[in-house]
DNA sequence: AATGAATGAGCCTTCATTCAT
DNA sequence: GATGAATGAAGGCTCATTCAT
């Protein structure tokens, strides 16, 4: 079994140790991080794997919290290096805008190429918080959620209000994030289900073609607060 | 500060019941497990909170991972009985079970009575499994999905495969568990928007409408491998 | 499987219930010490096995100290009942009464009917000693010892010192014991080798023909210290 | 009080050098070992008695039970080092050569210089044995014995059967661990006798008279199922 | 009389971190 | 600059014992 740090050294022509070492640590901090999150992690483990001495991670990242913020960053950024959200253009129709949205988003965070490693942690960070999150809305998170405001903009009806395309960017992020988050349940439900790119691109379609139904009808409709003014509902409880 | 066990003995008119501490530890550790997870957890910190001895969880539960099971299945348990899921009445428009399917889910995972408890426990349960996913997966989730299911095969038409059915299932709870797992990060985009009962209700009506508009649309369009032929897409690398 | 205290309240005519504990802690605690000692035995398995309360042995005994004394005391009587030491009768050759002295040891520690836990307890108590040895030197072995002795001055000449006779009855007491102390080694070195009542015969004679030729040699080359002139002994270190 | 640890640092001309604490755990575990055997012995005590932190058992040895393995064969190679068996030198005289076995053995596990921590550990290694007494029993104990059986070979008549010489052996051996195994016992029985080194020369001399004079009348008296046709034994019960 | 519940000390082990080269 | 060694605070768990019926 070759180390991260092995394969880091031998493919490097500078084989500058200093930098590699830092190298492999980030390698096998996604790795680790993404399989157990950021408090089951162990510096251990990361150190090991990546063939380096267990003091490696204080001395180049100061302590375990910043080597998180850091492989997090980075694998936000080669996310979206590998698959970038669609350009803002007027030119290209929004129903292709969202498709696009939809499939860069579900790459990101599934593609078998990046290990979903970035998925992983993004789901982690949801449901366990660190505090790298403010840092991730802020720089990764809130462009993407008001990128996806602008397309729903175009496609809905002039007088949708902030609200309902606020609730209907909602409700496509939370189908793309379904299949993250809940991959294990998932897997549990339909196990003859594959999670690979053919999977992917129909996922894709199926959340493109859901939420444009949903936003043709609801544009159709008229505001919220107003429909369905025949429906006799039970409160809940309490 | 008053002990969850000090709150159980005062209150329960036979205080010191010979299981009194048994209840505190499981309201602890509800408490805990929903806060910091099954394996951040510790026995300590709950046993501190229900005013028990550390070796109190060995002595009632046997270990720690029986403890967060009996907690797992009661907070499911509580959170069914409190917000049960419609029953399957044919007499009832599906659109009318849909929504109160979608209600009763929402209250289940984020209803502050049960201070979400039971929704942070699955969330975490799904992102980060431990070992009492399975029982949870065969003894809730599965019911639920098959009662979605039989919703959705009443909503949708005739020729509906059962693909697109389990696609459709998944892009609406997508959307409630979307309010479940990123919570930190809904209220850092919007900090403005409550999570209360009001909320509840006006996020149920969005998704029952979102989906039933989108189902209404795919109905129409046929099946999803032969619709919209015209669409130049660009394939995902790799 | 039936519990010790189960066999002893059916087989028991009285059914008291205080009695029929006590004596199914005995049993267990029995079991359990000669399986593995007094420190590492648990009150909690031998409740266990007994179908007793945690807190019965500190009820019926005071602590697991006293029980582990009664236990001790119990076996030892029960070996020597089953299998008494031969009687001091001057009538009764000196070979005879030591081949019945070897034979009585060997079954009182060995014994398959005894489980060998009278032996398995000595030997740990010779190892590893318990506040209850020295009562267990005074009321068992010292006894033994003397009647060894007494058997080996009859059968050793008249000139034969006290301290011969000491070694020489340590000499014997070792033979035997060794089958007990070092039975796991024994097994190891000679699988094939069985423990049963045929194989206790079988040392039986060894082990007293063995010995009867030695202290026929020894009486017959004198006093220890004045023998064997001619040897060139090096001295060991130190 | 001194620690071993600094007894280690101050005596070392290399004093603090890289591995002082490793050699310092080796010694103080072996102390401790020796008095309380391995189940008994808790790390804390061993590290207390090292100067060294609770960790340092884990950082050099990984768990207890690697460190009590290691202890057990460093002991072993030291006794085995300072009291080497005798030469399998045809040339000297059998009779020498088992009185050079004897003495060897009872100075490897009984005298004072090694604390018998050797043989303290051995005699708890057979009457409760851990995972190393497989080990120990290839590696050590087997080898000695196969030495013991050649000896005898040399020493028994032509006809003498294997299983004569083997139970001759344990005889032989059963003697020598007496007064290891049962120490406690002996200075309860016989406090006036002392355990120096002149009483280990005296009983070498003893275990050698009485086992050679034992076999000149084995030897003589022919093989052991047929011999003594004239005693009328009593059978044992059972 | 007899027991289920509770206790707190102590077990081995693991952890992120710091120290002394 | 970089590392093997060391640290001490918890971690989950087990123990003999005692308490309150």
């Amino acid at each position: 079994m070759s180390t991260t740090r092995q394969r880091v050294r031998e493919s490097g022509a500078d084989a500058g140790s200093h930098d590699a070492t830092r190298r492999a640590l980030l390698d096998a901090a996604a790795d680790v991080f993404a399989e157990v999150g950021f408090r089951q992690a162990t510096i251990r483990d990361i150190c090991k794997r990546a063939a380096a001495n267990v003091a490696a991670v204080n001395y180049h990242f100061g302590d375990k919290e910043t080597l998180y913020a850091e492989v997090l960053t980075e694998q936000s950024r080669l996310a979206m290096r590998l698959h970038p959200s669609p350009p803002d253009d007027p030119a290209v129709p929004a129903a292709i805008r969202l498709e696009q949205f939809v499939r860069s988003f579900l790459q990101r965070v599934l593609s078998a190429e990046l290990s979903a490693r970035h998925g992983r942690m993004m789901a982690r960070e949801m449901v366990d918080p660190t505090r790298a999150l403010d840092r991730l809305v802020k720089e990764s998170i809130r462009p993407n959620a008001l990128q996806l405001s602008s397309i729903l903009r175009d496609l809905a009806g002039q007088g949708t209000t902030e609200e309902v395309l606020r609730l209907a960017g909602m409700s496509i992020v939370g189908q793309i994030l379904f299949y993250c988050h809940c991959q294990p349940v998932v897997r549990r439900l339909f196990p003859e289900s594959p999670y690979d790119a053919g999977q992917l691109e129909q996922l894709t379609r199926h959340i493109t073609d859901f939420s444009l139904s949903a936003l043709r009808g609801l544009s159709a409709s008229g505001s919220p607060s107003r429909r369905r003014p025949q429906t006799k509902r039970r409160r809940a409880r309490t």
